[in-house]
DNA sequence: CATATTTGACCTGT
DNA sequence: ACAGGTCAAATATG
């Protein structure tokens, strides 16, 4: 819309800056010495950024829901495109938490996972609450929600379903930020790391500054579900006005989501990757021009109340990684 | 015993 | 009425 015109302009730059320089970066790219997975992952980013770009020009708000992310950008055994539509309005005004919530931003991410222990480690502990049985679709869809859900008022959501597809790649659905924290000891020092059965949190996400557990890079994509209500339950919110809601999408290599070296979570990995250098002003751009950043913002506490959910992406804009980093990390890809 | 998962019932939006 | 999402009792796990 109109609301963050300044911000939208800024954003343009960005994404038009952002894929000047990844363009110059393929440039480098393109030799004897060429990696296809870097090339691949370049032009997978350059995409996305004229798309983000693009879609502000035709959108007027960066929510432009329709742009996909090119599918076989990256090589199908490891990056897959995504685009969940998704049409739910969870609202529930029942039993306890679920008063008057409306729905909560979404973002989809397919995550390729072989052996079928994965549902997704993304550095948050969940509790399965649910299983359905998805019309049309092979495989149930299971529900999680936040660990500290009761304790904390997180209302974090996340929805895993294995892909009709290709069996071997999981898409995970998330709703709702943090709000929680997800103190490292909680996680017990990496014990669930080794025993992704339960898809718990990786701790270390946490410790390292902050990194955003939705930073979405590789081939995001927004949709503008229209306005949601991010109710934050008995907590010390002031008040969480509306915001649209958006549907993000992230595609990236099972490998990447496991363990890793830097002992860092996959998301963060990938959070890397995707915003290795100065695009993190853009990537922050992005939440922003969702209603994430509202979202955020709304809720001030988050301060000191949710590192976690919050703080990510405040921490992006001081992230400051080896561009080359993300290259040496693309190896992984293959 | 505490916590997590399973699973059928229930609720809500379409 | 149907499909998706959530609840909650029963059950499993450590």
């Amino acid at each position: 819309m109109e609301k963050i015109r300044g911000w939208e302009q800024e954003t343009l730059v960005n994404e038009l800056h952002q894929g000047y320089e990844l363009t110059k970066q393929l440039k480098h790219h393109i030799g004897p010495l060429t990696s296809l997975e870097s090339c691949e992952f370049l032009v997978h980013k350059i995409i996305s950024t004229y798309d983000r770009a693009l879609s502000i020009l035709n959108f007027g708000d960066s929510s432009a829901g329709e742009f996909q992310q090119v599918a076989g950008t990256l090589e199908p055994p490891q990056l897959l495109t995504v685009g969940s539509p998704m049409s739910e309005a969870s609202d529930q005004c029942h039993k306890d938490a679920y008063k008057k919530r409306k729905t909560s931003p979404r973002w989809t991410e397919q995550v390729r996972v072989y052996s079928g222990k994965g549902t997704g480690d993304d550095g948050y502990t969940w509790r399965k609450y649910g299983q359905k049985d998805i019309l049309g679709a092979n495989f149930p869809r299971a529900y999680y929600r936040c660990t500290h859900r009761h304790v904390q008022g997180c209302l974090a959501t996340k929805q895993v379903q294995k892909s009709d597809a290709d069996p071997s790649i999981v898409e995970i659905t998330y709703r709702g930020r943090h709000t929680c924290i997800q103190s490292p000891a909680l996680a017990s020092s990496g014990k669930e790391f080794a025993k992704q059965k339960k898809d718990q949190c990786q701790p270390h996400l946490l410790e390292e500054n902050q990194i955003p557990l939705f930073n979405f890079g590789t081939g995001f994509k927004t949709e503008d579900m229209g306005i949601m209500e991010e109710t934050f339950p008995s907590f010390s919110f002031p008040s969480s006005p509306s915001k649209s809601q958006n549907v993000e999408t992230i595609s990236f290599p099972e490998p990447l989501k496991e363990k890793n070296f830097l002992g860092s979570d996959s998301l963060e990995f990938l959070s890397l990757l995707e915003f290795p250098n100065d695009n993190f002003g853009f990537g922050g751009d992005l939440q922003l021009s969702e209603s994430d950043l509202s979202e955020i913002i709304s809720a001030p506490t988050s301060v000191t109340n949710s590192p976690t959910g919050n703080l990510d992406f405040f921490s992006l804009d001081q992230v400051d990684f080896d561009p080359n980093f993300q290259f040496d990390t693309s190896e992984f890809f293959s």
